[in-house]
DNA sequence: GATGAATGAGGTTTCATTCAT
DNA sequence: GATGAATGAAACCTCATTCAT
């Protein structure tokens, strides 16, 4: 209720919970989430007033970090294509590299826990790579359509590709390739 | 000799539970989908074992559904092109105009229990739209890929579109379109 | 609720239902029980009316064969000694061939279920024994206590020994003669 | 640092488990029994993490009892049936005087849920009664028979006298007496 | 009479949240 | 602030009994 200090804490009991709900799902009890964290199931209510919250924090820190992994180092001085490559090969690679948070963000876009406004707020944080897709398809066969649908498209294929990435990680890096290109082929 | 089990009845439960589910997610008490079937309690347990065979019946049951709407009447004598396109608009027909359905599918596609084995036996029902992907890209850019990490691509797309028909009904024609094009330049 | 036909189906319920509570107590289901005797569960309620009533029924069934074992063939016209060694042993015979039989009366001994009523009927089956009894402590030390009294210590006694006989069945004659010594040095 | 468990409401839950199960059997619900301890339906499960739990936690503790009720202050230095008999009136006085202990221990002692190990240990509880028995026989016509088994019959012995006891209060003690006599001969 | 589907109360256990320590 | 015991509303599932076929 009184806000929290230990920033550590905070960290531990939503690290914990990735671990939790990536192997469980959202149905995960706050208590198991709590001695995963080596915190007491009471102090998770003092750093997260109710599971909902504990939930929607969760979902922005992965977000942000998926965002952050996408974008992060972004070479804006480069063609688009490799701009493009870049945020699709770093993107990946992060959800390659931590199945746990990556399978947690999957079931929380499909919880019910998740308020619109935080969707929302997560969107925003893809800014960036809406603006890159803007300018991509500027001379493509996609000018038409809607830029959120583009973005939805995107994503779609990304986490399809990233799903058999993992499924068959000898040839992820293969994988990776192929969806990019017919990313691209997509919205040139 | 004694009274028949009902065919009927199963199926309502197995809608109440289309409707629940869509609403609440697979959390949804079997209390609450045995009333709104306008069974007792009890029943639910004579015509399923089990929540959880509860949960995968109704997968078996939508997957079936789902591919048998879009292969249904696929003109296989025309062109591959239009029999693609056949396959798409019915496709996305059904799930557009069943959202309940398309929504309780989408949760029990990730909860954890949906047997592996289940998950397999759907899979092999989208075996047309495979056949048909295979047939579609003998002479495109997407001959090396695996046929599975083809068949992820077209639902990924298909699903993205889905959402956005639902979001934006108006123009639904519209994105459905849109989205088929994509695919297409994709496999092409 | 109408008179049953089949005494066939009478016997194979009492039968299953010996085996059933046999290993799983007199909470053993009457679906269980059912399914053991080859009926259906509706069946098992024309021949008995409610499951205490089964219970019941089996009880007294027990007892009487239990009692009839110890008391079939006693040679009256013998030592009195003679006599009750006889009992001794056909009643322990009985309990230590039919295990199934002796587990489910021990169950059904401590059961609310049965009535006051059938367990004096029970008792009265067992006159014979206690009649024994009366005469064998004629000119002994046990004069003075009441019948009822003598009749369940050699109860406890007997049944103390089918336990060890059973738990120990190599020397299975050798604790029946050892419990019957025991149990004349009590008496005489 | 928190709210300690509270013995207290250890002993409540048991002791109220123990009324409970003395008049309705080992069926008795565990909601029926929190509510006879003033406990909450979930505290219950705080203390015993499980019926069977909570039924082996009172089975010791009651066996516990009953063995040092019988034992303790027993005049070592005085001759054995002297022993014998403190011991034998210890013990029937503590179960005539808590019929409600004795009677939920003799339902447990017929009961599923209690485990192998557990009823070792009572056994274990009674190794001082096994002493004195194996003492008590040494030079009487009881010198062949396993110890064990000499136990159990001076348990049944017991068992039959105590009921005795408590359908005849007037005489107890009368009925005391000659029990004992009976188990003296029996084994003298 | 026989069958087994239907019923709904009741059983054990879990869990988010509160609050005494 | 931290802890974990306390709470009681559900949750899933079972079962004796009834009744349509």
């Amino acid at each position: 209720m009184a806000r929290p200090r230990s920033a550590d804490k905070r960290t531990s009991i939503l690290s914990a919970a990735t671990r939790t709900i990536a192997s469980q799902g959202p149905v995960a009890a706050t208590a198991v989430i709590a001695k995963e964290a080596g915190v007491s199931n009471g102090s998770l209510f003092t750093y997260f007033e109710t599971k909902a919250d504990l939930l929607n924090g969760l979902y922005l820190e992965l977000k942000a970090e998926m965002a952050a992994s996408a974008l992060d180092g972004l070479p804006t001085d480069q063609d688009l294509r490799v701009q493009l490559h870049f945020m699709w090969v770093h993107w990946l690679r992060w959800a390659t590299s931590c199945p746990d948070k990556r399978r947690t963000l999957a079931h929380l876009d499909v919880s019910d826990e998740i308020t619109a406004e935080n969707r929302k707020a997560a969107h925003a944080m893809m800014a960036g790579v809406a603006g890159l897709l803007e300018q991509s398809r500027e001379h493509g066969s996609m000018q038409g359509v809607p830029l959120a649908f583009l973005v939805a498209l995107l994503s779609a294929l990304a986490e399809a590709t990233i799903d058999f990435m993992i499924h068959d990680p000898v040839n992820a890096n293969h994988h990776s390739q192929a969806g990019f290109d017919a990313l691209w082929r997509m919205i040139a």
